[in-house]
Order: structure tokens, then sequence, then C-alpha cells
DNA sequence: AGTATGACGGTTA
DNA sequence: CTAACCGCCATAC
């Protein structure tokens, strides 16, 4: 339904889309990937992949992107390889901050058969 | 318009 | 298990 999106209703000036970001300098896209990792609960994970998945743009590369650049600002830890291993190089910070919170590891990954999070 | 990049993912060897 | 390849797609330039 409805075939706008872009252009109209943007302040003149503003180059459009994404940039002129709301808040924190944020994308619109950057901002949909941070509340999704935001909503992950203590213990659970959900793989790049899946958070793209969730909130239904980008792909696991993107949200890498985004959480490369804005990742402190949310449970970074909870966002994991769909190996269960955390990126590169956070791999002991995240798995110590995991296993904190209660989340099932074995070597430096996460059980996902059993932290991985549907989003339900 | 295009090109390059990257906290990824899946397949193949 | 490691390594190479290719697809993925928002961003930066």
């Amino acid at each position: 339904m409805n075939g706008i999106r872009k252009g109209a209703s943007r302040l003149p000036g503003a180059h459009a889309d994404s940039v002129h970001a709301g808040v924190e300098g944020l994308t619109d896209y950057a901002r949909l990937v941070l509340d999704a990792v935001a909503k992950i609960p203590p213990g659970k994970v959900m793989t790049y992949g899946d958070v793209a998945e969730f909130i239904g743009r980008g792909s696991a590369r993107t949200v890498g992107m985004v959480m490369a650049r804005h990742g402190s600002e949310v449970p970074w830890q909870r966002v994991v390889q769909a190996s269960g291993r955390p990126a590169e190089p956070l791999i002991d910070e995240a798995l110590q901050l995991l296993r904190a919170e209660g989340c099932p590891t074995r070597g430096e990954r996460v059980v996902m058969a059993r932290a991985r999070w549907d989003g339900s």
C-alpha cells in the first residue's frame, strides 16, 4: 500500500533518506538494529543474520556494520556469529559477559541450540 | 550513477 | 578443523 517512500516530508536542505539522523546521529537503519538488539533477553543471543531477518532489513553484514559503530550502546555481547562464536575482536569479553548472565557456552562458543532467541 | 568496504553466512574443497 | 569463494546490503566516497 502506498508508493511514496522517500522524497516528500523531508526538511528542505536535508539530503535525503537516512542521513540527517534523528537521535544520536543514528541512521534509521541503525536505530532498527539497535532497537532489536536491546530486546534480546539476558542469557539469550541472536546471530547477526537473525537480527537482520528480525527487523526485515539488511543482512548479517549490515547488522555487523551498525554494531561496529554503535554496538557499545546496547547489549552487544548478545549478538554472535551463526557459529555461536562472538565476533573476532570481542571473543573474550563477550564470553565473560554472557557466562555472567547465565548463557550456556562450551569452549569459545555459545551453545546456540539452547541460547538462540527467536524473538518471542 | 558507480566502486569499495565490512563485529557476516553458507557452501565447497 | 582451516581456507577460499561468493552472495549479501547499508554506508562512505
